[in-house]
This record gives structure tokens, C-alpha cells and sequence, in this order.
DNA sequence: CTTTAAAATACTCAATTTGAGTATAAAGGA
DNA sequence: TCCTTTATACTCAAATTGAGTATTTTAAAG
């Protein structure tokens, strides 16, 4: 078992995608190009000594935006992603980045990511697609399975991802439920492939190649990793009261908090310190500015950063 | 930005390298090769569909072994990875099969992970040769910090990752742990590399290339998995008792766990189901003997499996 | 100057979850 | 019959979590 390389064996072309994520108000914000149908990516130049830095330094070139945490998502080799001969390797990054607001001008390269996925948005509840739209035509898609265990398995997985049953919404799962649309033949990105061909279009933009995908990955492991992890701070300007720290993680999670216990848990993991300031008042009573403390950078990589994400509803 | 890949900007060679985990009894084991010295590796053939299929089939290939749960772990690219010239890019997965008994014969390639990381398992309590070689070592390296900001932040790694302050004992942090004794220069691959000549060698034995770190990140990543999915399930035989179980989750955990409320833990979450046999005991009381839901399968990128590990001690 | 809206802030409370026990039963071997 | 080993059944207190009420502070609208 095991071996040396054969010269060619595994000659494959090397690029990077990256999944920048930056959060604006309440709109949790992708970079994208190609007016907005693709994430950004390009060849992989091998004179850094490791993968982070190159896609660091290649960002940091494109975007003109200092990169704040960074983590490597996937690495996709699969045979036909559009490029036909020779296999190219994409290697997908995962990038945290302050608030974008360059100077006044809008960026049209940083959208929302709900544009491309609008039943991930339940801040206001759940959104009206997914029962009017998704689930008919998922639960089609189960009844016209070929066996009943299929049958069964479908709707299984249909109860899980889209809280059809009595289990709750799960924030975590963009993947999955992306994947089952994808299967299901409801995202026009299915249709090159084999699988059933699309339908008429759902709400939400696709994107080129399997970018989409890459995005849901992206996402998900955003969702995920906040709650135990405070990457939050990566994506905060320096000073910031708790309700913008709320509203960034709502963003993210695409769910509302409670706010009480929200503070709660923050003041008692002690991940913040006052600035003294105040801010400027948009509406109500002014409220402090706080900023991160700095051992959260260091320990960060440990504490249960725990986020109280709301229950069922 | 972004773009089409020159001709040659990307090229590479890409390999593909595992850390496939069983676990035998109270040992959880690794497959080698080079005798305990590096990670089952080869070059990434390009004709199978996907990356993880491709995986599969070669390990199946070279091992004879049905592998359970796949997911990938890593891409590293990072340039002296011993190969000069040509880039390689190495796909890391992590694999989990069943028992290994292959016919009574104790196959030398599948090594306790602990062999590499002695200080990883605490199921006797705290392993002597922390306190005894591995943390006045690290002091002595935190004291020779240029600065004192250095000095200061080198000290909380150390409490964090090796417990020595108010924090408990992580298990989660083996890849943290490993990398500090790197840095530290405390483990002999540190050696090759720029950093400071590694002392008299520390107990674990070391590997080639960077197949310890590797072999860390499979370990954290399978240990911070167990505690919210159900994989253990890939590691057992189709039917086995209930302390079976609870010593190959301490296995991967490195940690003793309190047999009630695992007990209560699991029938919670209805993961298992009896098989009315009992077990040929070993000793005392004749155990049921327990099979998995056929659901779990299907619910398992769901459901929070919690397991109780224990805690401070 | 009063009212109102938008926040911040301070508490309370019940339900669960968690960590850690004690007590008892069942089996086999010395 | 005693002893060891394991299974199994309960109990209990502490901590955590989810959800609420009540009160205060400010800016802006009328």
C-alpha cells in the first residue's frame, strides 16, 4: 500500500475559491463577481509557502480588504465541474472580514446571501416559500419516488431539513437542504447534471459552476461554528453596542434572539469590555460602546462561546 | 477579479492521504504503513466521479476494508512538505471501519493512536508525563520568550492547552496541544524545520512528513464529532452492550465517562435497540446485547447526539 | 412641554439538563 | 456460600436554558 507519486498520476491544475463573508446592518453580506453569479476564485500561485497565506495575500490583492479569520471549507476534485480534460482541484476557503462600507459607495460585489438562499431567512418567521413553494413540490418529488423505502426515506429527509415535522428548524442544515433541492430538481444548477430536470425556477439566484453549493458550505459551517466559537468579532467594526452584535449574529444564524439572555450570556463569558463611549442614539436610549477583550483573540480558540439561539417558536 | 487558470499558474500533483480509525476493545487504532511510521498515502487517481469515491475505492483496494464514514479533513499545499520542485497537494480524509479482526491474526499496521500521543489519554487520570516532562519543558520555552508579551501569551497557551491553570482538561485540543510542542521544539519533526532544535525526545513516537500532524487533526476533528453525532456507530459490530460502547467512545475520548447517565443519555435519544440476545459475559452480570436504529442512519447528519463526557475530574 | 417610540437594563421563574451519587439485582467462579 | 463483576433502577442538587415582566433612559414628534 502506499507509494511515491508516478510522475503524472496525479497531475491536476490547483485553484482557490473563496467564500468572503462580511456583515453590513442586518444583511449578512458574500463577495461575489460576475455580477454576482459567482464567488471569487483564481489559480493558486505557489510561491507562499502555505495555502492561508496565498489566499491571504491573493484577497488582500483583489479586494483591498484586510482578512480577519480565515479557515479552509472543502476541497472539491470532482470530475466534471464544468472544465472539461484536464482535473482542476478547488480548494475553498472560508474568510471573515469587517464591515465593507469602502467610502459611501456600495460595493455591488458584496449581497446578501439570503439572494441566494431566501428560505434560510426566518428572522421573521417562517418564510411563506417553503410552504407555499418548497414543500409541495419536495413532497411530489417523495411521492414519486420508485420504492416505498425510498418513498419513506425522502420524506424522512424532507421532515428533517424543513421542520415539516415535529422536529424544529435547524439553522445548521443550508447544506442539506440545499442538496435535497438539488436532487429533487428544483435548483436550475441540476439540470446540466443527470438528475431530474428543473422545474420552473424557486426564489433564489443560482450561481455558475458549483458555487451555490460551495456557498451552503460556507454557511453552514458560519452557523455552525458561532455558537461555540466567537468568531463573531471578526466580522464587527471596533466599537459596537450589543444590539448591533445581536443583529450580526441574527444575520448569520437567520433567526431572532433572545435579547436578555443574549446579554446574559455575553457578560458572563466576559468576551467584552466598555469603551466608556455612547453611541449615537438611532432611536431610543443611547447605548454603550463596547469592544472585544483582547485575550478573546487569544483564547479563541478554546472557550464555549455559546450563542442562545432561539427555540422552535 | 477572478478568472481563468493559465495554462500552468496551478499546476500541481495532487495525493490523497487517510487516517482511517477502528477501535478495538479499549484501544482505538490508526492504519500505518512504514511500520507505525506514516499514513496509508498515494496518488489521486482521476478516474473515479468524485474525490470521496475515489478515496473509498482505493482504501477498499489497498486494505480490504469496508470503510464506513468518510469526510475530509484537510488540504495541505504547504511548500516544504519534503518533495522540492513541483508542488504537491495532499487531500487528507478521515475514515472509520469496523473492528479489524481480520482472522485472528493481530494486523501490525492498525497502531494505538496513543503511541503518537501519549499525552492524550487521561482514562487513568492525568498522564505523569505532562507534569513530569512536558510542562516544566514548555515553561522553560515560555520563559525564554523574547518579550513579555510573548512570554505572557506563550504561559495562557500552555494553561489552556495542557490544563495547568483554573481550565479543565480539553480533549478537543490535539491538534492545539501538538502544535505547541512543535513550536516548543519539544517533538523531533520540529527539527527539520526552521524552528528551535528539538530537545532530548519527549515519549510518542514521531512519523514521516507531517503524518503526527495529520494524524492530530483526525483525532480532534473525530473527538469534537462524537459529542454531536452519532459516529460511534461506524466503529462498532452489528450488535454489542451497552459498556462496549461507553469503552470505545472513552477510547476516542481519552476519558472516562459516568456509565449511568451514559445509559440514560443513550436510551434518551433512542439510538440503540435491544436484539434480545445476551451477551457471553465477561465477568459479571450477562449484558444485553444492543443493535442501532436503522434511523439513525438516515437522521444522522441530525440529531444531537450529546455524549456526557465527565468533567474537571 | 407632553407623548411616544426605541432602546437599555434589572429581575424573576419554571423547566430541563447535567453531574454525581446510592441502592439493588443478576450471574459466575472460588 | 461468599466474592467479584457487571447491569439496572432511582434520587438529588446544581447549573443551564428559555421565556417572561417591569422599569429606566433617551431622542424626537406633536
Amino acid at each position: 500500500m502506499a507509494v511515491e507519486p508516478t510522475a503524472d498520476a496525479g497531475a491536476a491544475t490547483a485553484e482557490l475559491t473563496a467564500v468572503l463573508v462580511a456583515v453590513t446592518g442586518d444583511a449578512p453580506r458574500v463577495l461575489t463577481i460576475q455580477d454576482g453569479q459567482a464567488l471569487p476564485s483564481g489559480p493558486f500561485e505557489s510561491n507562499h509557502p502555505t495555502l492561508q497565506l496565498g489566499l491571504r495575500a491573493w484577497v488582500e490583492r483583489q479586494t483591498h480588504h484586510p482578512l480577519g479569520y480565515v479557515e479552509q471549507l472543502y476541497t472539491f476534485a470532482d470530475k466534471d465541474r464544468g472544465h472539461a480534460g484536464a482535473r482542476v482541484i478547488s480548494i475553498c476557503y472560508l474568510g471573515l472580514t469587517r464591515e465593507t462600507r469602502a467610502s459611501g459607495a456600495r460595493d455591488p460585489g458584496w449581497q446578501s446571501w439570503y439572494r441566494y438562499f431566501p428560505w434560510e431567512d426566518w428572522r421573521d418567521g417562517p418564510p411563506a416559500l417553503i410552504a407555499r413553494a418548497i414543500v409541495p413540490r419536495l413532497r411530489a418529488w417523495a411521492r414519486a419516488a420508485p420504492g416505498n423505502a425510498t418513498k419513506r426515506a425522502r420524506g424522512a429527509r424532507i421532515a428533517i431539513d424543513f421542520a415539516t415535522g415535529d422536529t424544529a428548524w435547524n439553522e445548521d442544515l443550508v447544506l442539506q437542504r440545499y442538496e435535497l433541492l438539488y436532487e429533487a430538481g428544483l435548483v436550475p444548477e441540476a439540470r446540466r447534471r443527470g438528475a431530474a430536470a428543473a422545474d420552473s425556477a424557486l426564489p433564489g439566484t443560482a450561481m455558475l459552476h458549483d458555487h451555490r453549493r460551495i456557498l451552503a458550505t460556507g454557511m453552514a459551517r458560519l452557523r455552525a461554528k458561532i455558537k461555540y466559537r466567537p468568531v463573531v468579532f471578526e466580522l464587527m467594526p471596533p466599537a459596537f453596542t450589543l444590539l448591533e452584535l445581536q443583529r450580526a449574529v441574527e444575520a448569520l444564524a437567520g433567526r431572532r434572539l433572545h435579547k436578555q439572555n443574549f446579554r446574559r450570556l455575553i457578560d458572563q463569558q466576559q468576551l467584552v469590555e466598555e469603551t466608556g463611549q455612547m453611541s449615537a442614539a438611532t432611536g431610543g436610549r443611547p447605548a454603550q460602546l463596547f469592544r472585544f477583550r483582547p485575550t478573546v483573540l487569544l483564547e479563541r480558540a478554546v472557550a464555549g462561546t455559546k450563542l442562545p439561539l432561539s427555540r422552535p417558536a
